[in-house]
DNA sequence: CCGAATAATGGACTCGTTCCAGATAACTGA
DNA sequence: TCAGTTATCTGGAACGAGTCCATTATTCGG
């Protein structure tokens, strides 16, 4: 789904962050990559576009990003972070053991799950993070035919 | 929790570990730590204890304890990875913002909560992981005091 | 259009973790 | 009990993800 630049630039007024061209083509590359993606593939999506773009400049917007809400980032153990445009709704993720790819899942059970636990401890929580952990049709039918 | 080195001994060869004296260590390093330690503490409590002790014999132990279950890792974004003897029952953790300790919660809703996704998006999903997310009572205090 | 403040550059660096080849120790069967 | 086989441990080098730094370039308010 292309955004316009003007639309992302709305985006990143509204939140008073500084409009960058760097910044724009991050968030257009995590909204336009497929799945959830590294920031690997960011860099090399926003330097296609921009020509040139430091390592920083992309780690530097994704962090500006995701401090005003803009993205959210997700890291699952043994893989290294990823983002994505879908914020705000709590939903949650699954991902693949052996390639790593993470997928969407709309919440189960309702609202807000498991959120309410019996003991906290005496923490203080403000978020349930829920990962389901599985095989991707991809590799499922990969290790099938091996 | 002091565990004998018969206890640990008899639990590798349960699993058909072999049994050496870094092995035993690391677990019962695990197993006596508060919390659930990182990669750190162990190899600082194994040392203490077996005088002195590669990084790799202890990166090892714990990768062979944790593939035949002994014990299970965790590892909370932005944290290095956590271990813990308390296995197969599916338990829940918080973990704190600020600090990163980390704490079990008793799944809140029963067996197995949100284990059973509406739109799986065609994964093989084997575990469900929850996280929540919060602020410990000591760095509470602290930022109360700040 | 100028100037203060924020972002970007690029290069060095940290941290957690893994890889490697050689030395060592644990189990197997006689 | 001992030798052989095989897994494990050592020490050191290496790796990937991510951050830090001083300098240069941009953005945006006035």
């Amino acid at each position: 789904m292309p955004l316009s630049v003007d639309e992302v630039t709305e985006r990143l007024r509204e939140h008073d962050l500084r409009v960058t061209a760097s910044r724009i083509a991050v968030y257009s590359a995590v909204a336009e990559l497929p799945g959830h993606p590294e920031v690997d593939s960011i860099a090399e999506r926003v330097r296609d576009q921009l020509g040139t773009a430091s390592t920083q400049a992309v780690y530097d917007g994704l962090r500006a990003l995701t401090e005003v809400g803009l993205l959210r980032r997700i890291e699952p153990a043994g893989s290294p972070a990823r983002y994505e445009t879908r914020v705000g709704d709590n939903h949650h993720h699954v991902v693949c053991r052996i390639c790593g790819a993470a997928h969407d899942i709309d919440c189960a059970v309702g609202a807000a799950p498991c959120l309410d636990p019996s003991d906290a401890g005496g923490f203080a929580i403000d978020e349930a993070e829920v990962t389901f952990w599985g095989v991707c049709p991809d590799c499922r039918a990969k290790k099938g035919a091996a």
